[in-house]
DNA sequence: CAGTGGGCCTGAGTGC
DNA sequence: TGCACTCAGGCCCACT
């Protein structure tokens, strides 16, 4: 369910809120993705220090380590004073001084794991590979350019492994190459430079928006707070196959690309 | 080593 | 109404 923006909402929601809690106990429902990695006792007493983000996990700094939270296709986080008994897909509850977080996942795609640190070897594992932060001032032209010319893959496929840019998921990477002008099937590295710059301002600006609405393009995201997103971001060419391009009347075009699926405007994303 | 495809799991939607 | 099938917003890992 959540690319990069809902992630960052999910955070703010419940971030201020969470700091400075004391862990009083946790319990787990069904497996998720990977073991916690610690006895679910060894998070209580443990203070909440900061909820930071890092592509699209979540990482609750504890007094006593690290608790990375991702949410996968499915996940969402719910955090309030008083949560109702977990229900069937209702995986994780972190039950602290402040309120309880709770992680619902139908698909159980998602993770909640302890590790000692940041730099611990299953937290590096996870993290260590991630591209440049899309919002961040590292996250520059020449950067962007110098990780795509060293690949020979797709640009779309490109996007979506998170190797150079993290963030940017199956539906934000069809919307930028439409508003850049690029084809999803072309090889990263011979992208030229006006459409290079097309493309990371506008995976920029797409983020940075919806971030500030709140909110997405996915049809059933809420926050921690319960809020919903709020649709501003309507897609472009996402799930429009056959659709008339908005720009240009075309049909829109649908395809995969590794077993995800892809849409473009054959007439506007020419290269 | 880079790149591709399989698989994890459940629910919603479609076609017969 | 029921069944079989396809597909879904992510990402690790085995394989080529």
């Amino acid at each position: 369910m959540p690319e990069l923006p809902e992630v960052e909402v999910t955070r703010r929601s419940f971030a201020e809120g969470i700091a400075g809690a004391t862990v009083l106990s946790a319990a787990l429902g069904k497996p998720l993705r990977w073991p916690l990695g610690c006895a679910p006792s060894h998070l209580a007493g443990q203070r909440v220090v900061a909820v930071r983000r890092r592509g699209k996990y979540l990482l609750l700094d504890l007094s006593g380590g690290l608790l990375l939270v991702h949410l996968g296709m499915s996940g969402s986080l719910r955090f309030a004073h008083h949560l109702p008994a977990p229900g069937g897909h209702d995986h994780f509850d972190l039950v602290t001084s402040q309120g309880v977080l709770r992680l619902h996942d139908p698909r159980r795609f998602g993770a909640v794991v302890f590790t000692t640190g940041e730099q611990s070897p299953l937290a590096q594992k996870l993290l260590g590979g991630l591209g440049m932060e899309p919002l961040s001032d590292g996250f520059s032209f020449d950067a962007f350019r110098q990780g795509l010319r060293a690949t020979r893959a797709p640009i779309k496929q490109v996007l979506l492994a998170g190797k150079v840019v993290v963030g940017v998921g199956n539906i934000y990477a069809s919307e930028v190459l439409f508003l850049a002008g690029i084809r999803p099937t072309v090889p990263a590295a011979s992208i030229g430079d006006a459409r290079l710059r097309r493309l990371h301002t506008a995976i920029r600006e797409v983020l940075a928006l919806a971030v500030e609405r709140g909110g997405t393009t996915l049809k059933d995201f809420s926050s921690a707070d319960g809020n919903p997103g709020h649709f501003q971001l309507e897609a472009r060419v996402y799930g429009r196959e056959g659709v008339p391009c908005l720009a240009c009347g075309t049909p829109i075009r649908g395809l995969k690309q590794g077993q995800r699926s892809s849409y473009f405007c054959p007439r506007c994303q020419r290269a």
